[in-house]
DNA sequence: AATCAATCGCAACTTTGTTGCAATAATATT
DNA sequence: AATATTATTGCAACAAAGTTGCGATTGATT
């Protein structure tokens, strides 16, 4: 019966995930917003949009944790099976929409979710590179 | 020019990593020997650790870390490529050694490490599952 | 045994994320 | 349009995870 409202700091946030063409972490979302919003407020936006399946959460190698807007194609069931990728230099993460694992692992397990993350150098800082 | 010198506290965690099926997290490492060393010390023999490819570093889907001894197959260059496996239940991580997932992804990326964690339920909690 | 650098302990700090609660504001109801 | 309802917010306080500096200790080398 919960349902969720249109308020400015979310439109602020889905304005900056729209906005932009990487991952964002928590921080550097509050940074952009820190005079519209609390902290914890963004924290919170963050929850509600992943829960609504609007954005999703992406933890790279190091453990950093990002978000990104999803990008629906018109499935009904959303799973994030896609890779992402994570520059070691820039250190921006990408979704690789149509990258996907294929794997094969024992059938005793039961996967629900997975988390493929690629590190390394991104087109841009691999050719910049000398 | 840099030795890693065996000292009582690196032993034991090591012992703690033989001893064990499933990956660590620091703090679970520390309550086993915090009457050793300091959670200071744990947190940099861990580093050391890792950077002299002794053991492995495990982020799964939520942002938890955790750390596995790697299992060296008479290889030289040393790459995580296997998966893990993250259990919902009992939030233990275990190494899927065999499990290496098969990919395809943009000649322009240069990839040098990979993450691939897989989460849901392990043998024995779906089978506990009513 | 003397030397030297790696490691350690401690204290202090930072970063990231969480929680409770009263105040505020978006939506539904009248 | 005014009112009632409840999701959302701000604030303050807290907790967990990880880092840093530095003097003291200890493992390895000669």
């Amino acid at each position: 019966m919960k349902t969720t409202r249109k308020t400015t700091a979310k439109t602020a946030v889905l304005e900056i995930f729209v906005k932009s063409k990487t991952a964002l972490s928590h921080t550097e979302i509050y940074k952009q917003i820190e005079e519209i919003c609390d902290r914890v407020t963004v924290y919170r936006i963050l929850d509600r949009l992943v829960n609504d399946d609007i954005v999703h959460k992406i933890v790279d190698l190091d453990g950093t944790v990002k978000y990104a807007k999803c990008h629906h194609h018109a499935q009904r069931v959303h799973i994030h099976n896609h890779a992402h990728f994570s520059c070691e230099k820039c250190l921006e993460i990408t979704c690789l929409e149509n990258v996907k694992p294929s794997y094969i692992i024992p059938h005793n397990y039961k996967v629900n979710d997975i988390n493929f993350t690629l590190s390394g150098l991104c087109p841009n800082c691999s050719n910049s590179n000398i």
